[in-house]
DNA sequence: TCTGGGGTCCTAGGACCC
DNA sequence: TCTGGGGTCCTAGGACCC
């Protein structure tokens, strides 16, 4: 029987900017989307005027994490910083910034690869790692060795990155085992303990029960993971579908032991929610035409081009829509994608309602090696986005700007404000 | 003037083909 | 002298995760 841990970090993007600031230790901080925070930050150190900037900026953003201290006094992850501000008025909120993110990761990662027989990436702040062997099979070795690997944690990415773990026998109780002890918990289900430690979790805290699934097992008479075990399977099955097969077996302790190879991507895309809702095609298209070039740009340089690309509208409540196309031909440019999604998005869209959000996502990505598909014009083109993206690597995004853009920068346009440091 | 942004997977109906 | 049936692609949308 395999052995898995299931690795979590505490508050990461919190705990890797109290790490990296010391003036930020001990504080509630909660750390927050890119964009607009910059200018927050930006606008810090000009007097009179940082008040009205602040308002601004913390418009319909939300927390990514708060720090320990900003979630005792109740702030939580997706709460509007607004409404996060009003319960804890003296939280700083900092801009995120992925690529420190990344680094550590990237370092944990490899802290797991040195001991693990194999390891999965779940996402930027946890993995699985099955230790069958590492361990010598038995929960006692496993033990040791998850202690080990948190003192390298420490010692590698810093003593304010903590984890909690989770070991048991599948994923998915691991993931449910490590969960249960926050912050810097480490919880051992051995197998013969699980059908009862599955029992002592709420449903709510299972990975693949959200809040709907939840609502419909209530409405089944299911609150709990007793009255889950309840439900026979041909009941699951008919409610739920194949996703019967997962309640009833997690309900039991029960899930797969096997860790997966990280694929390719299988979209890559871009979406934004504008501070004011837009009420005008040319905003939108413009606004459109920033986030491909974003997506394009993501897309060359992971070396894919797309055949099919997605677009999507939130209005002001919260109403919207989604569409796919396949393209006649493989995408690789961000006019190309913006100008397919916007024949589309301009005949469904209802511009008096208000566009809180648009996004755009390219999918069916193929390697941009064995372009087949793209013709010599295509490779032409191609090779004149690739030297505009060597100027995007070295001077950072908006350092070009395609002409039909150049009254007023992607920033200035999505957020309404006027400010000089890019120029 | 609440509710981000990056993803994955699944289902269902209609078109189309043999 | 009735409208088969299976497979696959396409699109929309909904659920979940962090």
């Amino acid at each position: 029987m395999a052995i898995i841990l299931h690795l979590d970090f505490n508050s990461y993007f919190a705990s890797v900017e109290q790490q990296a600031n010391p003036f930020l230790r001990g504080l509630p901080i909660a750390v927050a989307g890119k964009g607009r925070h910059s200018i927050d930050v930006a606008m810090a150190h000009r007097g009179s005027q940082r008040i009205r900037i602040d308002q601004l900026s913390f418009q319909r953003s939300v927390v990514t994490t708060a720090s320990r201290e900003a979630k005792k006094r109740g702030v939580k992850t997706a709460m509007g910083t607004w409404q996060a501000r009003k319960i804890c008025p003296e939280m700083l909120v900092i801009p995120g910034d992925p690529k420190k993110y990344g680094e550590i990761t990237s370092r944990f990662m490899a802290i797991l690869r040195r001991y693990a027989d194999s390891v999965q990436q779940f996402s930027t702040d946890e993995a699985f790692a099955d230790i069958t062997c590492a361990s010598g099979g038995d929960y006692l070795g496993a033990t040791i060795l998850a202690q080990k690997i948190r003192a390298d944690i420490k010692d590698e990415c810093g003593e304010y990155c903590t984890v909690s773990i989770g070991i048991a026998a599948n994923k998915f109780l691991a993931k449910l085992a490590s969960e249960s002890k926050k912050p810097n918990g480490l919880t051992c289900v051995p197998p013969h303990e699980a059908e009862d430690f599955v029992l002592t979790r709420p449903l709510a805290d299972f990975c693949g029960i959200g809040r709907r699934i939840e609502k419909h097992l209530e409405r089944l008479g299911a609150t709990s993971v007793a009255t889950l075990r309840r439900l026979p399977l041909s009941l699951l099955l008919s409610e739920f579908k194949s996703y019967g097969y997962f309640l009833f077996n997690s309900a039991r302790g029960l899930g797969s032991d096997e860790l997966e190879a990280i694929d390719d991507p299988k979209s890559i895309g871009n979406s934004y929610t504008f501070p004011h809702d837009l009420k005008t095609d040319h905003e939108i298209y413009q606004n459109l035409l920033a986030l491909a070039d974003r997506v394009a740009w993501r897309m060359r340089k992971q070396k894919f081009i797309a055949t099919h690309v997605s677009g999507y509208v939130r209005y002001g409540d919260f109403g919207g829509y989604s569409f796919h196309r396949r393209c006649k031909d493989p995408l690789i440019d961000g006019l190309e994608i913006a100008n397919t999604t916007w024949e589309v998005m301009k005949e469904k869209i209802d511009i008096t309602q208000g566009v809180r959000l648009i996004g755009v996502s390219a999918s069916g990505l193929l390697p941009i090696g064995g372009s087949d598909s793209l013709f010599d014009k295509e490779r032409r083109k191609a090779r004149v986005l690739q030297a505009l993206d060597k100027v995007t690597d070295k001077y950072g995004s908006g350092a070009w700007q395609r002409a039909s853009t150049m009254k007023t920068s992607f920033k200035e346009r999505v957020s309404g404000w006027h400010y000089d440091h890019e120029s």
